[in-house]
DNA sequence: ACCCAGTTGCTTGACATCATGAAATATCCA
DNA sequence: TGGATATTTCATGATGTCAAGCAACTGGGT
């Protein structure tokens, strides 16, 4: 993992100064409103989170069992479980892939498409309390965040 | 919600402008990021995420199961069998309520303190993608993330 | 005071989903 | 042919819901 956490001098005696502690708690404040929303809003379309991030993935291009698993860091495994309930419901089928017939490429259907975009738009949480951003404060979010997470990526 | 989906004049009109799309996006990866980091310290600890929150509120202060379950946001019941596994590791103890028999009161072991504190150490870590903001940066985030988080609670 | 009904707090049971890991099967590739 | 890869199946466990149950608190009415 990230052994490249620069030249710390030690490890774990590292405490955090007060600042970053807040930053750390908005934070985890700020995941835990969007996985409560996020669910919330699977939800209303009788859907599980699992589900939703399937649908939203497939909804972009089809994609291989594998690499939905590589998408949703999960073992390929639970991903069939995933898919296989979504084909109960219609909104996803599991196609040949012409190039490699071990393959089994997951694709939404047009009913699927229909669901995840009506999904997308109920995501407008997190739009909302972004409403009370200026742009210019829009734009000192983004960048902050780009460098925070380009620190790793 | 937008149930105002009549005949209007293009379902997706409400659409946000890139700007705020972008940041919305971010948003999602560092939910994402988070979540996996929290996840892989709890597994360090031979901890689920589930176990490791309830862990952390009840090293701040013993609580009633429904407070719990109120702050997990979930039922009660499901509380009981989470409880109930921290509990068989001795790192978490139920208590009896002076005042009202009826609530029992769920609070860490000393063990559990100790292993409370291991993980939140190493969750201040592991979330140091931080550290590449100054000082001005984090204040400018941590103000902005307020805002953001203030504006519907 | 008393008792009884209703409410509240917690647990139990049945069930669905998500997640892992090991083993089976089919296919690819060197 | 033999080893690697993609998917599935099975066993198992954690998490989550809901309904039902028990214990304890609370508020009337007598």
């Amino acid at each position: 993992m990230s052994s490249s956490a620069g030249p710390g001098p030690s490890p774990r005696s590292r405490r955090a100064d007060p600042l970053t502690r807040e930053v750390i708690a908005l934070i985890g404040d700020v995941v835990v409103r969007y996985h409560q929303e996020y669910e919330e809003a699977a939800a209303r379309h009788s859907l599980t989170g699992a589900q939703a991030r399937v649908l939203g993935l497939l909804a972009l291009d089809p994609l291989p069992m594998r690499r939905l698993a590589g998408a949703l860091r999960c073992e390929p495994s639970n991903v069939t479980g995933i898919v296989d309930r979504l084909e109960a419901r219609g909104l996803v089928e599991r196609r040949p892939d012409p190039g490699d017939r071990r393959v089994k490429l997951a694709a939404v259907t047009d009913e699927g498409r229909a669901t995840a975009a009506r999904l997308r738009e109920a995501l407008d949480f997190a739009r909302e309390p972004l409403a009370t951003l200026s742009d210019a404060d829009r734009t000192t979010l983004r960048d902050l965040l780009r460098r925070m997470l380009g620190a790793e990526l």
